[in-house]
RNA sequence: GGGCGCAUAGCUCAGCGGUAGAGCGCUGCUCUUACAAAGCAGAUGUCACAGGUUCGAAUCCUGUUGUGCCCA
């Protein structure tokens, strides 16, 4: 605890009446977080003498709000950044956005269209001019929501791929990548957007399974004739080969010739070429190399002309009956004009095919031909791969790996320009004579009649690239970019591994001299509906986190979503769940509510051990195997372990035990209660911070009233003490075995909760004679009066419970409940002596795990002793 | 077509060589002054199927079926 913790004079409410019996998460929600920001909780300092640790967002985009997918790993990266200030480094999660060209662009072209505009009426200058406009009105809404889920980002760091700074490292980037030959331009087939008007990379591209047809179509005339398949027939217009495998006997003596392309007056060689499987179909393929990327690299094989019949928008160029006609329209007219011919030997409708849609649009992709920037991958990627293959990074779930390394060691040049307005210009002047120059942001262009700048932009990943330094200032050596690079973790979606994490890798290792960007990739899965279905935009199962933070608060939003984290595994979330959650929280409220009406405190110190109860060093020795399990599961990325186990700890063990023994202690008053409360105070201000990384709202409210401190924020974490107390942890075992078979007594008997019942208790040869006021109080047990008869007996764990139940015992319910219990010792033994009896077992297994079983034998027999007793001593029925 | 993963209680998932677990749901009894958003007690599984390895398999291996994801 550190003693700059301290609160300032009437800051939060300071005892249980200002507590309501109910949590209410909206009534301290706002207030909490604007308090943190407006004490600078999440500000980190360059110039601290702390180590280092640092996050930085996956940049979302600047048209995006926030979604399950977003709350589950800002969820995640939060306790992450809690926990480290927590832990006394000096920690950064800093926060942002991505410009999104494509998104962005469509969203302000849509606002034109409903002014009757389009960007070119604009131009260029004024229309870019709109977007930041659109930006600084609608623009990051996610920021706003951010701040609902109670995400400890450091405001005063973020940052923007279109902002100066990182602007000015594309620029600085670009034109060392320039310099060192790792960018070129090249024309090449690429996947186009006809409604987008741009070009995509292929992890752009959705590949689902449509349906269309397959039309077998016969080339050339008679002898000299063959027959190829296509499920896009519009495309042999641009045909301008045939190919065929060259051991292919059928087609052998056509190798070389020319046919006649149908519909056109053209006739198209027929090539050999290794590449075509002679099995698949009939062995003959056509060639369209301008609109298809394999029939692009035949055309290179066989030096084939590259015929583009398609304008941008997929509408045919060609001069005919079919110019004009759209791509679609155009392959219904052509398979009906060569019907007519006679020329379709098969058709096969419908034929399921996977079909490439933009990811931004759901427009059917056209691989198209055209002049590109592309960087040059090879080395850069190379890099990336081994700076894993090394251990430099980890990447977490391991298994993950193979999919990183999958994608990095067979990567293709990446295509960065998009003919898109909105983004990083292309840092590139073209000059009358053909010359290419490119700028570095402090060069002047070169200027004159001629000169002019290249039009395309680059694409939005290639900015998101640089995030992990150039947020950081880069390419200034900033004290920034100096103490917080390289970051400590990557958190994302394993869906993600291509879009950022391999490029930030690339771009990280390439501009900062071989320093990794983050010592660890941590990969998540995706969230899903209760059923494990995917959640979609399109899907009636989408929910909005937002919705949810209203109903139950962000913390029971934010504790479902931790819970269902195991590494790598996709989270299936519902309503209920968080309702669940919900009800954790308020137990949490609840319990601690309680401690303060009963005098808990942190103040002073523990009592020693020989003051303390079996209760409290039971409960002590507990939490501080908590503490160390949290801190492996915090080191291991097991999100869901941590928060079951303590989910488990504070239900389980404190509010129904503790807690409940607890009473029976305050009620009896003294120097005991007094320990108690100093043992509770402190069990509740550790489980609390602990909490609180993954609950930040619930536990500040309850840290600071039950503390008097200033916030849980920048309390320390909580570290194991070593204390280790197996035979009070055995004890209370003992004493929750007594309570518990007695509770099932009585419900077997249908006594009513609260009913009160005489009994005595034999508790000689047992530790729990000191519980005796506790196992009375909890069990409703009253002392035996004149004239008490002991009408059930109950024997367990060494002990002896006699109860009066004025006769009216339901003996048929007790035989049934014992029969049941001799019938499991019963098979418990007959297992046990099944293995002690094997001489294999007995020369194998482990000394431990035989022991384990003589101790199982054991118990069984005891218990089968003691039933069989009890059953006997039962009258008959 | 290739690769990866998953099949465990009604649902969603842990467990991954040595007594089958959790949350929610379900059944019964309780408004016992921290909490009914709760308490107490209870029921529920040939761990997909078939082989194999092992003293021992939900757990390892092989195959089958079903299912999901990624890539082409």
């Amino acid at each position: 605890m550190t003693d700059t913790n301290q609160r300032p004079g009437g800051a939060a409410p300071s005892s249980p009446d200002d507590l309501p019996t109910q949590y209410v998460p909206a009534e301290v929600e706002g207030t909490l977080y604007e308090r943190w920001v407006e004490r600078g909780y999440f500000e980190a300092d360059a110039k601290s003498d702390k180590p280092p640790y640092t996050i930085v967002i996956p940049p979302p985009n600047v048209t995006g709000s926030l979604h399950l997918g977003h709350a589950f790993q800002h969820t995640l990266m939060d306790a992450l950044t809690r926990r480290k200030r927590m832990q006394g480094y000096e920690s950064l999660w800093l926060p942002g956005m991505d410009h999104a060209g494509i998104a962005t662009q469509n969203k302000v072209e849509q606002q034109l269209a409903d002014e009757g505009r389009s960007r070119h009426d604009l131009g260029r200058e004024a229309f870019v001019e709109r977007v930041w406009q659109w930006k600084s009105e609608y623009g990051g809404r996610i920021l706003g929501q951010m701040r609902r889920l109670g995400d400890g980002v450091d405001w005063s760091r973020e940052r923007f791929t279109m902002d100066e700074g990182l602007s000015r490292a594309v620029l600085t980037i670009f034109k060392r990548l320039y310099d060192d030959g790792l960018v070129y331009r090249a024309e090449r087939i690429i996947n186009w957007c006809p409604r987008c008007l741009t070009a995509i990379s292929d992890i752009e591209v959705e590949y689902q399974d449509d349906d269309g047809e397959l039309v077998s179509i016969r080339y050339g005339e008679g002898d000299d004739s063959l027959v190829v398949a296509t499920t896009r027939a519009e495309t042999m217009l641009g045909d301008t080969a045939v190919a065929v495998h060259p051991d292919d006997e059928r087609y052998r003596h056509l190798v070389g010739t020319r046919i006649k392309l149908p519909l056109t007056d053209r006739t198209i060689p027929v090539v050999a070429d290794a590449h075509v499987d002679p099995e698949f179909g009939t062995g003959a393929v056509k060639v369209t190399p301008a609109h298809d990327p394999n029939d692009f690299a035949i055309g290179q094989r066989h030096d084939l002309e590259a015929l583009t019949v398609m304008d941008e928008r997929g509408v045919i160029t060609v001069h005919g009956p079919f110019q004009g006609l759209d791509r679609f329209e155009a392959r219904s007219a052509i398979v009906g004009a060569l019907r007519e011919q006679g020329r379709i030997v098969a058709e096969k409708r419908p034929y399921v095919h996977s079909v490439g849609h933009c990811s931004r649009c759901k427009t059917t992709v056209e691989p198209r031909l055209s002049m590109q920037w592309w960087v040059k991958v090879g080395p850069l990627a190379k890099a990336a791969g081994d700076a894993v293959r090394d251990g430099r990074v980890a990447i977490h779930p391991a298994e993950m790996s193979r999919r990183y390394f999958d994608w990095v060691d067979n990567m293709h040049d990446w295509c960065i320009s998009r003919q898109l307005w909105w983004g990083h210009r292309i840092p590139v002047w073209y000059g009358p004579n053909d010359e290419v120059v490119c700028v570095g942001p402090d060069e002047e262009p070169p200027s004159g009649e001629g000169w002019t700048q290249e039009s395309d932009v680059l694409d939005t990943w290639f900015s998101s690239g640089l995030w992990p330094f150039s947020t950081l200032g880069w390419p200034e050596q900033t004290p920034d970019l100096a103490k917080f690079y390289p970051t400590d973790v990557l958190l994302t979606g394993h869906d993600i591994i291509f879009f950022w994490v391999a490029r930030m890798m690339m771009f990280g290792l390439y501009a900062m001299d071989g320093q990794i960007p983050f010592g660890t990739i941590a990969l998540t899965g995706l969230v899903r509906d209760e059923h494990g279905k995917k959640m979609s935009k399109s899907n009636p199962n989408s929910v909005d986190p937002l919705d949810w933070m209203d109903a139950y608060g962000a913390d029971a939003v934010r504790f479902t979503l931790a819970r269902g984290a195991n590494p790598g595994a996709d989270v299936p979330i519902g309503e209920d769940w968080v309702q669940g959650s919900r009800n954790f929280a308020n137990k949490i409220w609840n319990a601690t509510r309680f401690a303060l009406m009963n005098g808990a405190t942190i103040e002073g110190e523990l009592p020693p051990a020989e003051r303390q109860s079996a209760a409290d060093r039971w409960i002590l020795s507990r939490l501080n195997s908590v503490v160390a399990e949290v801190d492996a599961y915090y080191d291991d990325f097991q999100f869901a372990k941590l928060s079951d186990a303590l989910f488990h700890f504070a239900w389980d063990e404190v509010f129904d035990w503790y807690v409940e023994l607890s009473k029976t202690t305050f009620a009896a008053g003294g120097e005991a209660a007094n320990a108690s409360r100093r043992v509770l105070g402190e069990v509740l201000d550790v489980t609390l911070r602990l909490l609180h990384p993954i609950v930040p709202f619930v536990t500040e409210q309850l840290w600071t009233t039950l503390t008097g401190r200033e916030s849980v924020v920048i309390a320390e974490w909580p570290k194991d003490s070593g204390f280790r107390d197996a035979a009070a942890e055995a004890e209370i075992a003992t004493l929750q075995q007594v309570i518990t078979e007695v509770r099932r007594f009585r419900a077997d008997q249908g006594l009513q909760p609260g009913q009160r019942v005489p009994a005595r208790l034999t508790l000689d040869g047992t530790p729990l004679a000191p519980h005796e006021d506790a196992i009375r109080s909890l069990l409703r047990l009253q002392p035996v009066e004149e004239g008490f008869t002991a009408t059930a007996s109950l024997p367990v764990a060494g002990a002896r419970v006699e109860l009066d139940l004025s006769g009216a015992i339901d003996f048929a319910a007790e035989r049934k409940r014992l029969a049941k219990d001799l019938a499991v010792a019963e098979k418990e033994q007959k297992q046990a002596n099944a293995k002690l009896g094997n001489s294999g077992f007995l020369a194998k297994a482990p000394e431990k795990v035989v022991e384990g079983i003589r101790a199982r034998l054991a118990t069984a027999e005891a218990d089968i002793e003691r039933i069989t007793a009890q059953l006997a001593s039962l009258p008959e029925a």
